[in-house]
DNA sequence: TTTATATTTGAACACTTGTTCATGTGTTCA
DNA sequence: TGAACACATGAACAAGTGTTCAAATATAAA
């Protein structure tokens, strides 16, 4: 997440700078605000617990009971998981009754998930 | 991260289970490796410095300099985050003289940053 | 060799994160 | 209503992370 937490500093220290292909990429650069938002994108996606959370939604919608049996985690922290993937909409929730059903919130999750699951198995 | 720091606790403490689903659902589970992997790779990008490094390099090769300029970045925290990327096969390097020109791993990187810039979009 | 420059690396520390425990909220059914 | 259950939330703590500073390594040119 790309900490702050010091005064701002001396950025580089070189000198040798190709200045076409810098004034090239620095035009076409996302900005701040959506590379900070990728970023928290990601994040949430960089988690095994929350992996396996998507990957078990992935095949099915499922109340939070089963996730927790299917993930062998206590029930308040499957809970505190889905609430950070619902905040970075990744999945969603419907209540029914006593229980809440969660998930993927569209396709490009499930696309992610499926190119990243290509990408590490290579 | 899926940390885990204490001794093992109970860890479901609900009743109503769709048994149907649940054994659907690990059968057809990724294995914990690959959760892990899969955590592991998207926790790389979930970080602004590096999604910048990956957007600027989606672009065009560049050299550790170029990019802590147009990063505004220490030359030495840029080098610490690229290590993090080539570890993670999420960029390579070629070195040149005194320069090293970094560029990304492959297209699965270009398409799964592409998806997620999308789906923020929305 | 000496000098200059590009990159790498190690240690330190403030900040962040995920789980646990305890408790609170919302819903159903007797 | 009251009990039972599914889920949500807050505080606290151990473990993890990213940047900085200082120093090392690698290459090229004088």
């Amino acid at each position: 997440m790309a900490k702050k937490n010091r005064p701002p500093l001396a950025a580089c220290d070189c000198r040798t700078i190709h200045q076409d292909i810098v004034a090239k990429v620095e035009r076409e650069m996302p900005s701040a605000e959506t590379l900070l938002s990728l970023a928290e994108f990601f994040r949430v996606l960089g988690d095994s617990t929350r992996v396996g959370i998507l990957a078990a939604l992935s095949n099915s919608e499922m109340c939070g009971c089963d996730l927790s049996v299917i993930l062998n985690m206590s029930q308040s922290a499957v809970s505190h998981q889905l609430r950070l993937l619902k905040q970075a909409r990744l999945v969603r929730s419907r209540r029914d009754g006593k229980m809440v059903y969660f998930r993927l919130d569209d396709e490009h999750i499930h696309e992610i998930l499926k190119t990243g699951t290509t990408h590490i198995a290579e």
